[in-house]
DNA sequence: CGTTGTGTTGACGTGTTTCAAACTACGTGG
DNA sequence: CCACGTAGTTTGAAACACGTCAACACAACG
């Protein structure tokens, strides 16, 4: 939830891409394999990488019961990854944006679990895992550097858990918005405002409420002065008040126990 | 939710431990790290392995905020672990048992950010991390392994987001129920009987319930015949009947693009 | 310019929480 | 070993937050 992203670079979206190799990839900085590698050892790494790929919006970028062979960084565009359950009904597990990594959970089966449907034209660069792996073996920094990234989706899929456990309604869409406000503003874009790039009925999926509920709310908040949105756009007013809300005091924990 | 854990060993247990070294544990079999790794390779593992810490019931291994250092392997016993949220409020986000890795969303940040709390009389084996990464440079099996083992924690997370953004109250406690059953049955233990290690509130907070949902359900699974329970000790006399409740057809789910 | 997907709003229903009271198991110390 | 206090559990009645169903509005797209 409160993932320390470094907020330095407002530049990285507008310039062009001159070369696509890792060595000088704007994303380096972000949460991103390269992170802390030699110039020797980026290249090392651009050897093995698949850059480039072309995802339209609506496209899958894998699916359910696809092998796994590859990890995927995301270098421009927007996904939504999703399970479906037996009766077929779609269970949206995460939204996905520049820098970050698209795959982690299909390690452990050899397979993917979910589907990554990209929500707006993106670019991935697709990652061999086995050949990740033996750099993994030669680069210690590489190595460390994946670590922290699944320990990190690890953590986040904890916080997530800790929202759809114990927050209400208004509680978990105020954390929406200020995550991807938080994310938004690490990429160089304004955190105040922006389009979000899924539907209400994604965003419920998500957060485990109807699509009415997320329009009621979002409407509810406006009419309170916190937001203004009006179709996809989206203004956040007073970042602070949104924070307060989600830091409201429920009593869905479990009691007993509670030392200093 | 689904984890395919080998059930071939229904005598892990009970037996004696005669060296508590990995090569010489009767764990290895289950998802602790040495799946998998050749003689030589174990010893190599074994060395950097402090053995048999023993934490009382009630005990911390780790708190919130401590130096992260190492990983435990869970040897025997059962762990709860834990946030804290701002407002004291505490939120289980998993039980632990017999041949599981903890620690792992602490990589990201050299510090924990969760309590592990034994819940039983338990004894782990402390894994230091650094020494434990340079040993994955080296044997690529083990690194293989942690890499799966990291990817089975997202995917077993991702689970539980799904169960809490779309179960109710039945199927929610049906598919813990099941889950615990299927992990005891893993470790040779009955998969139709057992002792339940944690409180009411407990369940409640992992399950995003409250304590007073989780004992009518209860109730309400044992006039229906699903279950019998006597304070902690927990009967399941109809397996498939508990499958099927968890399987039942909401609609809380994302519309849309439903492409087969 | 219609069609389809998406969003908004209202009225109503219901599953879960809240609050409260009583009961049971458990551990400690006398 | 019993008495006591504490922690945990059960059950009921009432309140409420969110879901359901339905009607309509709007936007995007071919």
């Amino acid at each position: 939830m409160q993932q320390k992203v470094h907020q330095l670079f407002a530049d990285i979206i507008d310039v062009h891409y001159p070369k696509s190799a890792c060595s000088a990839c704007d994303l380096r900085d972000l949460w991103c394999l390269p992170i802390g590698l030699k110039s020797e050892e980026f290249h090392q790494l651009d050897n093995i990488i698949n850059r480039r790929k072309r995802i339209k919006r609506g496209e899958h970028l894998y699916r359910v019961g696809d092998v796994f062979r590859s990890l995927y960084a995301l270098r421009t565009g927007f996904f939504k990854t999703l399970f479906i359950s037996e009766n077929g009904q779609e269970h949206v597990t995460g939204f996905h944006m520049t820098g970050e990594l698209l795959g982690l959970d299909a390690i452990c089966n050899d397979n993917h679990s979910c589907n990554a449907i990209a929500l707006e034209d993106s670019e991935i660069c697709e990652i061999p895992f086995s050949a990740l792996e033996n750099l993994c073996r030669e680069i210690p920094a590489l190595q460390k550097q994946f670590h922290k990234i699944m320990s990190r989706e690890i953590s986040r899929d904890q916080g997530l858990m800790v929202l759809l456990s114990s927050m209400n309604a208004d509680e978990r869409l105020a954390a929406f918005l200020l995550n991807l406000s938080q994310r938004f503003g690490a990429r160089g874009y304004s955190p105040h405002q922006f389009q979000l790039r899924m539907t209400r009925g994604e965003i419920g999926s998500y957060l485990g409420l109807k699509l009415e509920t997320i329009s009621r709310t979002l409407s509810k908040f406006q009419e309170d002065g916190l937001i203004s949105v009006q179709n996809k756009h989206l203004v956040l007013n007073d970042l602070a008040r949104l924070k307060r809300i989600t830091e409201r005091t429920h009593t869905n924990a479990a009691p007993g126990s509670a030392q200093t």
